[in-house]
DNA sequence: AAATGCACTTGATATTTATCAAGTAATGCT
DNA sequence: AGCATTACTTGATAAATATCAAGTGCATTT
């Protein structure tokens, strides 16, 4: 990418700097944001009928969150977003991402890309859920994901899951003791 | 789309049918093609060391399948792909679909946005996957997707869910009892 | 029409995981 | 440092789901 498409792409995005706890998004309201993370850590969750949270995503450092059904159609978002650390994001709208995507192909290109990637992550993701064992799931995570395991409070990884945050810990505790 | 996309659009592509219980993928092999489905039904899913099928996606009409990531990457396929019911396919190889991206930008956004919505689904589906029990996740597909849960044979959707298929056989008796 | 093979069902039991309750360790706050 | 809050662990028990084994019904083949 040349300067002047640099500068370009610069100009639609606003930055946004979020303290630990603090939401980009809560459940109901319009996702007007997809954010790009340049510094700290985010989750999006959603919470059901008995106050339980379950994550759907974590992004951290280089990463892009949102609410992408909400953000594309302006329907209510169904998750909530919010810091696990102090963060600094870039912001952009729809219509500014729909115009960048019109003005720059190269930025069509990179989102089509980063698309197939997310499907594809999300695949793995899925296939563990339906096809593993809760310990077998923890130990891929660890293995696929290190960063997110060391990274991420045990509570929120268990969630991630789809398991209690109890069984987290008695797996860990088992896998300790094999070794 | 003029005629002239159209036609250029369709010279990528080349057509194949498959009979039921044919492979379009077999799991080890690279995935060379990326298949439109014009008629017909396929499913995508891999296998593990007990021989369990564990179902990742069905196609039908107006559906893609492939293994995107052998597809994009040329690594040997992690899934199996095969036809539930005689098929009628488009296939595009890797090459083309990169010179079709950039021939025709209409498919680049058509893909970028065909993308999205496939992020968007598999999003819901992990979070059933990790939050429903196994009658809410049933029960959430019927009123998703009914026509996935009556064109696909049962022990099918009860691999898609990630149950087994004694236990889809009993949620359907109670929630037959239950009316 | 009889025979074979699948898909689905049903039953008995085992295993995995969740729930509830209490404890201990770690962290944040003033 | 001391107190409060939150995160994690552990134990006892309950609930959900899997496994294994037979059986039934239905369709396909011959």
């Amino acid at each position: 990418m040349n300067e002047e498409e640099k500068a370009l792409v610069k100009s639609y995005f606003s930055p946004k700097k979020l303290r630990k706890k603090q939401y980009l998004l809560q459940e109901g309201d319009a996702c007007k944001y997809l954010a790009f993370v340049e510094q700290g850590l985010l989750r999006s969750y959603n919470v059901d009928d008995k106050a339980v949270e379950h994550m759907l995503q974590f992004a951290w450092e280089g990463w892009w969150i949102s609410d992408t059904y909400s953000f594309l159609s302006g329907e209510p978002a169904a998750y909530n977003i919010d810091a696990i650390e102090d963060a600094e994001l870039l912001l952009i709208t729809l219509p500014h991402f729909e115009e960048m995507m019109l003005q720059v192909p190269r930025m069509e290109r990179y989102f089509r890309i980063l698309f197939q990637k997310n499907i594809i992550s999300k695949e793995r993701r899925l296939l563990s859920s339906i096809s593993l064992t809760a310990e077998e799931k923890y130990l891929r995570l660890q293995h696929s994901n290190p960063e997110l395991v060391q990274r991420i409070p045990q509570q929120l990884i268990a969630s991630y899951l789809g398991i209690t945050p109890e069984t987290l810990s008695r797996i860990r505790k088992t896998i300790v003791q094999k070794k």
